[in-house]
RNA sequence: CGGGGUGUAACGCAGCCUGGUAGCGUGCCUGCUUUGGGAGCAGGAUGUCGGGAGUUCGAAUCUCUCCACCCCGACCA
């Protein structure tokens, strides 16, 4: 390919509205073009890398006995209604109506399609075990798009999805699933981890999710360098603490704390540890107001709260509600003494707590030396509601736990019969009698794995690409092409060899000042560079220099297109 | 949705407070020179100042309204 019959858009500053680094970079680099809030248009460039990703994810599907489909994008509301997703789903549906006033979503998933292909199809054990996919586009109308292809509205998905006779056929083709994405981000040559997950809004029983390791990332992930242990911090129980609550060592006093509401600024100026201070949550379920109680120190899980049979889906209550149920305003609310309706939820750790600080129900004021049984009756509930964090005790009893920060780029779930039962979506069994179907789904946002590649590798200059995923594998920059005869002769028939070879080169005749081209093919990350220059050939040689290289390596000519076959192996 | 912010040329921005008819850098086009790390000189093109309404002799600037985009949203009890 040459740059003059192909198109590099490049730029020397990143428009304003890209924050995160890989998006910035994608958009200098001219890798995408936005076209309104989470929807991108794939520049030539960009779509090279796509690609590249894509065509990975598909060889090993197929290698892993899935079969390849296609499902449509835009699918009947009553297909949704059947499986009581039409309103579950929520806003972030993109609901349409045909010119005869149907309903109709653009598809955020196809669980819904998949299901209703295989009870028409699927009739007899004897066509199981089937596992289908397809890579195509999806939306998810996101309460807030943000980071570029990261969190799009429109994205490639592949999605794969597999039935089965029994759950020990789902579990085989689930580790078989879990292997595959291990083979595909390990050619994509990606730092990533598996990790257990919560199943969300797809439902089902066990579940992975596949995160490549970037500091950026939005999701948290709790693991245990002594084992395998990992898992989202959605997800992640902490455990008690080892250690039994001690007896009580202080009497519980009020002490002025004006103008100080949080934790950290209380324990602050009493000159205790954050750890010692315990913040309570006011929320409500309908009507109900119940009391959370978490250590300073600590986050609450939603996920978890609202888990909880007592708890279910809550809200935080307004400050009005804390105001006329409890007497007192946000910043100084606390468990001592508060009406006997409100139910008190303790995090495991708060249990095992004595001597402690809170709210004393009185702006202004704070309790210390508050100790359960003494001054207030034991929660009524005790539950892990808190997010694990670093230090907590892995809960395999394995080591410690840290955390890093992760991308999800891949996700897959045991469903079971989840909505085989509510499509019926049945196959015959040996002895002639309907069974349900057993049902896995396994996901992988290629078009995230672009983004999240660059914030794995990049530097300075721009994106360093893992070498499966470079838009191309080897760059020629000739210096003075249009000018010197013997420079365009060299490139033009490097070029050719290496075309023939099979190789992805891009040779650079825009005839730019040597800095320009430098530039560019830095910024959109090509692996391998030559530069050929009438210097060079005087002396018979050829510089090259990889990505990730400091400083070129002179080549004789002779010996420079088997040094890039090579390479590029 | 709530809170905050920004919309001026392809990109980055100034001008707005204090109203007088739009500018800088980069990029783009032409010519000449230049050619090993984002060239130099000369010339040139490009704006419904996000949309609408209002105030005013006059609005990028003041007012109202709508829209788009970006950031933050348990961490507060």
């Amino acid at each position: 390919m040459r740059t003059s019959q192909f198109f590099i858009s490049t730029l020397k500053e990143a428009p304003s509205e890209a924050e995160l680094l890989s998006h910035k970079l994608m958009l200098r680099a001219g890798l995408i073009r936005k076209l309104g809030s989470g929807l991108y248009t794939w520049m030539p460039l960009g779509l090279r890398v796509l690609r590249r990703v894509e065509s990975i994810v598909r060889d090993e599907m197929n290698r892993a006995g899935a079969v390849e489909l296609m499902m449509p994008a835009v699918q009947p509301a009553d297909l949704w209604q059947e499986s009581g997703r039409w309103d579950v789903f929520g806003p972030q549906m993109l609901k349409i109506k045909d010119r005869h006033d149907r309903d109709f979503c653009f598809g955020p998933t196809h669980e819904e399609v998949i299901t209703d292909i295989a009870r028409k199809e699927i009739r007899s054990y004897r066509q199981l075990p089937l596992n289908f996919y397809q890579i195509q586009t999806k939306f998810r109308d996101e309460i807030r798009p943000r980071f570029g292809v990261m969190r799009a509205r429109e994205f490639l998905m592949k999605d794969a999805y597999s039935f089965h006779a029994n759950y020990a056929d789902l579990e085989r083709e689930y580790r078989n699933m879990y292997d595959t994405y291990s083979r595909i981000f390990t050619r994509l040559g990606l730092k990533f981890r598996a990790v257990a997950a919560d199943t969300g809004a797809i439902g089902g029983t066990g579940s992975h999710e596949f995160h490549v390791l970037a500091d950026s990332g939005e999701d948290a992930i709790a693991f245990s360098p002594e084992s395998d242990f990992a898992a989202n911090v959605e997800l992640a129980e902490a455990v008690a603490p080892a250690k039994a609550r001690s007896a009580a060592s202080q009497q519980m006093q009020k002490v002025p704390t004006p103008g100080k509401t949080t934790c950290e600024d209380v324990t602050a100026l009493l000159k205790l540890p954050l750890s010692q201070s315990v913040k309570a949550l006011a929320i409500m379920r309908e009507d109900t107001m119940l009391m959370l109680l978490i250590r300073g120190d600590h986050h609450l899980n939603e996920i978890k709260a609202s888990k909880l049979p007592a708890v279910g889906a809550f809200r935080f209550a307004t400050d009005k509600e804390i105001e006329a149920r409890i007497g007192c305003r946000p910043g100084y609310i606390g468990p001592v003494g508060i009406p006997a309706e409100i139910m008190v939820v303790a995090d495991r750790s708060v249990a095992a707590m004595s001597d402690f600080v809170c709210g004393a129900n009185e702006a202004g004021f704070h309790l210390t030396g508050v100790n359960f049984g003494r001054d207030l009756p034991e929660p009524g509930i005790v539950a892990d509601i808190r997010n694990a964090v670093a230090g907590d005790p892995s809960p395999d009893a394995k080591g410690t736990l840290e955390i890093c920060r992760g991308i999800e780029v891949g996700h897959i779930f045991q469903l079971r019969s989840k909505y085989s039962e509510a499509m019926k979506a049945t196959y015959l069994d040996e002895g002639g009698k309907a069974q349900l179907l057993e049902m896995g789904c396994y996901g992988i946002g290629v078009s995230r794995i672009v983004a999240a590649a660059i914030e794995q590798g990049n530097d300075a200059k721009g994106i360093i690409w893992p070498a499966p995923m470079a838009p191309f594998q080897v760059a020629i920059a000739p210096i003075g092409y249009r000018k010197n005869a013997e420079v365009k002769a060299f490139a033009d028939q490097l070029h050719e060899e290496l075309v023939n070879a099979g190789i992805d080169v891009l040779l650079d005749d825009r005839d730019e000042r040597p800095g320009v081209m430098f530039a560019d093919l830095e910024l959109i990350g090509v692996p391998h560079r030559v530069t050929i220059g009438e210097r060079g050939l005087k002396e018979g040689k050829i510089e090259y220099q990889a990505r990730t290289d400091t400083a070129a390596t002179p080549i004789e000519l002779q010996k420079i297109a088997a040094h890039l076959k090579a390479a590029c192996e």
